[in-house]
DNA sequence: TAAATCTAACGCCAAAAAGTGTGAACTTGT
DNA sequence: ACAAGTTCACACTTTTTGGCGTTAGATTTA
């Protein structure tokens, strides 16, 4: 249904109603839920899309995007961690994806501010939990902010694995102020730094700049990245990582 | 099941199968989640109970003893916070049974290390919720350590609450040295310090000394407290609040 | 090795939860 | 003021979850 809204930019309750035959009831129910999540926007009568800069960066739309490449990325990055050494990650659902996989190279020490997350691993045997303190973020479901800073700049753990909303041939990019800030803090304090990024993400800029992407030793993307864009990233002299999608 | 391991202090698998009219392999089950949960131990053939002092410092038995004096506490220390103002609390059931009020005091900038009080209180409007990182221990569901410590200490609000497992008429106590530590940097950091601690927990002591009864402003306890320990306490200047308990 | 005990896998049943529609009451805009 | 739109409360259906027992296979103990 939030397809539907998004192909239209604006439709009518009715129109949705017959559209999935179903009670106008219903789709007040559902739009209710959408809107709650950010994803679309009500009005008296109908329902409109959302602006896509502001939910993109939001935790509903992303953890239904690029389901298959994230996957993807995740077993390769899992790949890239040693049992028994120590990971931080930040609240991006590549990320998550990541978090998933994690029970497989127990014992491992894991470092994250994405609550998500923490609530995934902290039952897993096998795995010292060290949660990053901070402000909480509903929209992220995270903890940000100078605490969060602060907190990771007190650690420093083997791998850091973050996401960047945009990779450019130069820079890592993301929209966002506090999160910003809560990468750059990740970047300085990992002995080795990948940047996990579906093909999506290639090519395209945001607001701020993260970092340049010589502070990352290794970038995973997965095999749906232009052959060329790959190229390109590797004349610069970095590491990159292809991550073979299996799913359609 | 757990009472009946308690008091025969250790029985055999085929004993509670039929006690209870149901399989063993029931049992079984039944007995390896108490067993997670630190209540009894399991052995071939059986299970005995576990020693007391090791099951008391324990999640699932605590969140279900006293909670009637809990909730009494809980209602009485909420009508002590203004709204608007911070407040910061640990990880002890009775401060998860205040936790479970405060949508009532909104807005409310809330601290604290407690997972499952993070995850109550994400989702609430009108609370900003703060979250304090640390390691954490599965036991106690919360962040502890040293970067909790650190946490606490870069923070400051308006009113702390704590609980701890014992009380004399000197001194709180606690039997965890984590614990003892996240508790006394909390202390530190607040404006107004709030002891809320049930009756059973008066006149004990425990291993460690958290803090001298001087270091807290209002001690809130439940109507179930003996008059003359009540007493005991103002007469050494200790403002004490009575929580009228309510329930059976 | 044999008996006893434990674990894993499957299916069944009941309880709980989620989703849906209806009609009444309430809001909003013209 | 009226009509269209929205929300609420309730009942109903479907789906999901949780608990339990049986069987079969693995593990342990004597």
């Amino acid at each position: 249904m939030a397809e539907h809204v998004m192909r239209q930019g604006s439709v009518s309750m009715t129109e949705l109603a017959e559209t999935f035959g179903v009670s106008v009831m219903t789709v007040h129910r559902d739009l209710d839920l959408l809107e709650s999540q950010g994803m679309v926007r009500k009005f008296r009568g109908g329902a409109s899309a959302q602006a896509s800069s502001v939910f993109e960066s939001n935790i509903a739309y992303r953890k239904t995007a690029q389901t298959a490449e994230k996957e993807a990325i995740a077993r390769h990055v899992v790949g890239l961690i040693e049992p028994g050494s120590s990971v931080m990650f930040d609240d991006s659902t590549t990320a998550l994806a990541v978090a998933r996989h994690l029970a497989e190279v127990t014992p491992l020490t894991v470092v994250t501010n994405f609550l998500e997350a923490i609530r995934l691993l902290a039952p897993v045997p096998g795995i010292r939990l060290m949660a990053l303190g901070g402000e909480y973020y509903p929209t992220h479901d995270s903890f940000l902010g100078v605490a969060c800073v602060d907190a990771v700049e007190a650690m420093n753990t083997d791998t850091v694995v973050v996401s960047t909303s945009a990779v450019s041939d130069r820079h890592a990019f993301h929209q966002e102020q506090e999160i910003v800030l809560v990468k750059r803090a990740m970047l300085a304090s990992g002995t080795r730094c990948v940047l996990a990024v579906d093909h999506t993400k290639l090519d395209r800029v945001a607001l701020h700049r993260v970092a340049p992407l010589e502070a990352f030793d290794i970038i995973v993307v997965d095999s749906r990245a232009p052959a060329e864009a790959i190229q390109r990233l590797r004349d610069r002299h970095h590491r990159v990582d292809v991550a073979e999608v299996t799913e359609p």
